[in-house]
This record gives structure tokens, sequence and C-alpha cells, in this order.
RNA sequence: CUCCCCGUAGCACAAUGGAUAGUGCAUACGCCUCCUAAGCGUAAGAUGUGGGUUCGAUUCCCGCCGGGGAGGCCA
């Protein structure tokens, strides 16, 4: 209805520019929404745009296309303001026809067909398996989760997706710590490496290897420190003392891995797969899910790693140099080339990384998302560097950078490495605020944009979290709607034309305009503009709820008015579904 | 050194290049015999700085100042 509307109004002006400017006819129209309701339901600047290649007053041109405006049923006025608007007013039974399409489209309002049923992969979180997700990892989960929905919502056929970092060091990490905790729960003790896992969760994982299996990778301690160089003095954390922690580290993974020969696997996935349900619960709670968990170590045994830096090979954009293979992504714009191949064999992360993004390539999507933490900023040149050098569509892939959240706690920064142990655990944090609070407070920010997650306000102070503003809204009409007692269904019947106060005008036209937020949000990558525009709308409904009775003796005024609260429960319903925040019926 | 994000009211944040720059918290004063006061109303309060582009700049470009973050043959 709303876009119907624009594009009428789009065409009328059309007509008008048509004989007005002939030459300059292929001038874009643009019809904006004022912020100022003075200024009418529509405005358009097509007439400053025209003054400068028609040489003549804007306010001129203006009055000439007023002049040639064909007469439409849905405008009721069309008048010159300020420099040159051309402001249109709409007539009040065609703002208010919106409650009804509302009411007959249901959870369906809203909904798009800009994407066109394209494929679009928004691949997000994809954290290491090494630990539980903390805070930073909610917000890239909630941002992520909150754009695929909008882009469902908008009309593309949306993949959510999870890299899983199963290959690589930093797992063989977590199956030592875990080890380590179960060796020293037997009585074989050994220093515990600082830059090891030390979390409660790894002597727990510990416990279960016991559980399942008794003793059987037990090993002496002795056997186990054999060979490696030893820990440096605790204080020091010069560059020396913290290579050769690095290098004590990787000697203890070699001697498990030779210790425990066939077991060691048992240990990795045990890590692995604790990890990884733990991290699947723990979204699936925040009511973020995946279509896809694809396994970085996949790449490797499919061979595609090796494969594709072959075909880069074969494309002539590798090089050797120092024993390691190098992809020329300088050619490309990164400042400088990058190891996919090092000297003793081993591929890089970056190396898995691009055949990741030829995989997502060859699986078809017309889009791909990637939503990275900001650290990765650095990685964009070389991804698409190589996307490039594999001719492929570049343009296709784009990467959402999330700012970190910044925790605070009594007013001071708190850490939160995975390694120190002492972060804050996304669960935590759901647990503290509740799952809603948290998906909005994500929510409300640009991804973009800094964020600082003062724990103490948003526990503490959690009811002056907006998102209850929203939900009371929502749950005063359904407390409206109970009182009244009728049936919903009979509301079609209802004369809208009843709704004469301004403040119901002022929302049947926020209704209205729902569609446009969707797609200007799902165009943007920008979910946030879902949560400000309900907010938007909660407030408009609260002013009203305050100013005006629904339920009135008047019955033909009386279901006009539970018909507009209908239409606004349902359009926050059809907001917060999109933003993953439940609804309650009572507050 | 290079790169990224950001400077809007006491605080936290909005604003497809448009008109009188919005919202919440905090502050002051009001509103429940009346559909839920987790609400509403009224008041006060802001675009770091200097240029440029434009009919028009919080928005785009350049410089400066200030804050935050990142840069590995780690993953």
């Amino acid at each position: 209805m709303a876009q119907d509307l624009k594009q009428e109004l789009a065409a009328l002006l059309q007509q008008a520019l048509n004989s007005v400017a002939p030459t300059a006819a292929t001038t874009a129209i643009q019809l904006e929404r004022p912020r100022d309701p003075s200024h009418g339901d529509f405005a358009t600047n097509l007439a400053m745009q025209l003054a400068k290649a028609l040489k003549r007053n804007p306010r001129e041109i203006a009055q000439q296309l007023l002049n040639e405006l064909p007469v439409s049923p849905f405008v009721t006025s069309a008048e010159i303001a300020g420099a040159g608007f051309i402001n249109f007013r709409l007539a009040a039974d065609t703002k208010t026809g919106v409650v009804k399409t509302v009411l007959s489209a249901g959870p369906d309002f809203g909904r798009s067909t800009a994407g066109g049923r394209q494929k679009v992969q928004v691949e997000f979180v994809s954290a290491n398996p090494t630990g539980p997700l903390h805070v930073g990892h909610g917000r890239g989960a909630a941002y992520g989760a909150s754009l695929s929905s909008l882009l469902a919502f908008a009309g593309w056929d949306v993949t959510r997706e999870y890299y899983v970092n199963d290959a690589g060091r930093q797992m063989d990490i977590l199956g030592l710590s875990t080890w380590l905790r179960y060796l020293d729960q037997h009585g074989e003790t050994l220093p515990f490496p600082p830059n090891a896992y030390q979390g409660d969760y790894v002597r727990e994982m510990a416990r279960q290897m016991t559980a399942a299996h008794g003793t059987q990778f037990l090993r002496p301690a002795a056997d186990v420190l054999a060979g490696t160089p030893g820990l440096p003095e605790a204080g020091r954390s010069d560059d020396a003392a913290k290579q050769q922690r690095e290098l004590h580290l990787d000697a203890l993974i070699a001697q498990a891995k030779a210790l425990l020969g066939g077991d060691w696997h048992y240990v990795h996935q045990h890590a692995l797969n604790e990890q990884l349900e733990d991290c699947r619960s723990d979204l699936k709670e925040f009511g973020v899910e995946f279509e896809v968990w694809y396994s970085e170590k996949s790449l490797y045994d499919t061979g595609l790693v090796a494969r594709c830096v072959a075909l880069l090979e074969q494309k002539g954009h590798i090089y050797l140099q120092n024993g390691a293979k190098w992809f020329r992504s300088t050619a490309f714009g990164d400042e400088k080339d990058r190891v996919v191949q090092r000297e003793n064999g081993l591929y890089t992360y970056f190396a898995s990384d691009i055949a990741y993004h030829l995989n997502k390539f060859e699986r078809g999507f017309d889009k791909v998302i990637n939503i990275w933490g900001a650290d990765h900023h650095g990685y964009i040149p070389r991804v698409t560097g190589a996307i490039k050098a594999l001719d492929l569509d570049a343009a296709k892939l784009h990467v959402a950078l999330v700012q970190f959240a910044v925790l605070y706690r009594n007013g001071q920064k708190a850490s939160m490495s995975t390694r120190s142990g002492e972060f804050v655990t996304l669960r935590e944090l759901r647990k503290e605020v509740g799952n809603d609070a948290c998906r909005f407070f994500y929510a409300l920010r640009k991804s973009d944009q800094h964020l600082d997650f003062d724990l103490d306000l948003a526990k503490s102070q959690s009811n002056e979290n907006p998102v209850y503003y929203i939900q009371y809204a929502h749950a005063r009409v359904c407390s409206v709607i109970t009182q009244w007692g009728g049936d919903l269904a009979d509301l079609g019947d209802a004369d809208l034309a009843l709704l004469s106060h301004p403040r119901e005008l002022a929302i049947a036209n926020q209704l209205g305009q729902f569609h446009e937020v969707v797609e200007t949000a799902a165009r943007e990558l920008a979910p946030h503009m879902i949560a400000f525009y309900l907010k938007d709308l909660a407030a408009e409904f609260h002013a009203w709820y305050n100013a005006e009775r629904m339920l009135v003796e008047d019955a033909a005024l009386r279901d006009a008015r539970v018909a507009l609260a209908a239409a606004v429960r349902q359009v926050i319903r059809n907001g917060m579904a999109i933003l993953g925040v439940s609804c309650p019926q009572t507050m």
C-alpha cells in the first residue's frame, strides 16, 4: 500500500516533469518522508534538482510542476514550501487503510520481495571452539541473526553459516590443555603452561574423560616433559620468554601426540565436540541458529586447500621465497604479500580461508556476507585479493566488520581474553540480563560502532532497557483486546474513517512506513533501523494510549480504535521477530 | 609508522545530502476513583576545529585536534 502510494506519486511527478522540462525528464525523482509532519506525508526536492539545469528559481519550477500535476484521489494537497520542496498530503482514508492491510497480512505484513529470492550466505560468529562464547561473540551472533532474519523478510534466500575452525594449533592447544588437566587429576602433575587454556571448563572436560575411559590416557608426567625446552621464569614478559613459552607448548603438543598415539585423536575430538556442542546450545538459547556448520578440517580432507593453492599457482599468483609459498596479494591492493604454505609444508590459516571462499562461490551464492570482528579488518584486502586472483566476482563479497564490545564493570574495562579465564561469557550475560534485553541491547547499535557494554547498567537497571518499552506497548494492546472481548476477524468491517485524531493518523502513517524501513534496513545491512523504528512506533502508541481511551461506549469508534491497536501489535511482533526478541502478552 | 572505528545535550545513542538535528537516562515540575505508571505531559539542554564540494553538509572530500581499536611464516 505504502509502496504503491510512493510509486503513484512518482508517476504523477514524472508526468508533470515530462511537460515542464522534457530535456531533464530522466532526472531521478526522489520522494522522502519529511521529518516534520507539518511538511506533509511525502516531499520531493525535484524542483531544486532541476534549478541548475534550467537556470531558474526552484520555487518557480515547483509552481510549474504543480500546474502540470495530474489530480489523484490519494492526494489532498500539494504545496510549495521552503526553498522549493513540494509537499504532498495524503487523504486520511488513504493513510488509515493500512490498518486493514496489516490485519489481513498478519505476520507477513512488511514482507518484501526486494531480495528477489537471490541466494545470500551470512557467515557469522565462527568463533574457535576452544572455550565458551563471550560477550564479543554475542554481538556478532545478535547482529548476524538479526541481519539474516531481516534479509529473509526482505525477500532473500538466506543461508546462515558457522565456520568451524577445527583444524590448526588452537585446537591442539585445547586438546593438550584438557589432557594436562586430566593428568593432574590423576596425580601426574606438571607445570600448567600459562599460554594454555585455563578455564574451569577444561577441567570439566578432563573429568568427563575419566568418567568415560578411566585411566586409559594416563602417562607419566616426566615422560611428557621430556625433551621440552622448559618454561622461563613466571614473571618474564620479554620476547625471548614469550617465544620460549610457545616453543614449550608446541613441544608438549608433540609429546602428547607421540605418547598417546591413536588416543590423541580421541582427546582432541572430545574437546572439540564438547566445545562445539556447548557453543551450539548457547547460541540456540540465544535464538541464534545456523543452517550450516562448515568444517575447516573438511577443506583439507577434501583436498580443496591444496587444489586452491595449485589453482593460484596455475594462474601465476604464487611465488617461492625462503622455502615458503607466497600469494602475491600486493598485485590486488594488499600492502604485503602473504604466505599460504610455510616452509614446513603446513598451510596457513589464510590458505584454508581462501579455499573456504572459493567453496562459497562454488556453491552459487549471489551474495556472500562475512561478519567479522574489527580485528580482522586488515584481512579484507588479502581475501578479496585472493577472490580476484581466482577470477571470481569480488563484488559479491561483503564484509561487515563488527566493532568490539568493550565491557565495563565497576566503571572499569573488563578483560575478555579466553586465555586468562577471566572473561564474561555470553551465558553469564544472558542469565543476568535476559535474552530479550541482551538481543535488543546489541541490536540498538550500528554494527560498525564501538559498543560500551556496561555490565552494571545492564544488570542493575535492566528494567530501563528500551526493550521493555516496546514489549510493554505490545502487552498493553493485548490487554485491551482481551477486555474488548471481540473477534479480531470482525474488524475487517471497522469504519476507519473514525480514526481522525492526529495521533491516530500519525500511528497509521508510521505503520505504513514499515515496508520502507524493512527494505532500507536490508539494503544497508542495518537491522538496528528496525529497532529504532519500533521504538518510535511504541512511543506513538503510548502517547495515544494515554491521551485517548480505546474501549469507549460508541461501538463503531471502539472497533476502529481496537483495529488500529491490533495493527500496532502486529507490526511490533513482526519487527521483534526480525530482532529475535519475544513479545509477552502480559508484563 | 600504516590502517580501521568514533567525536552530536551532563551520560548513552539516532538522523536514504534536505526544512525547526530526534530518542532514552539523568535534572525540574505535573498526571493513576479512568483500557497495565516498565507509561504519559511540560521545561531546560548538543553537531570538536579549519577549509572544500553543493541551491543546501551532522552526513561527502582534505587538513588539524581528541578518544578507542588493529596490524605476526599466530589462529
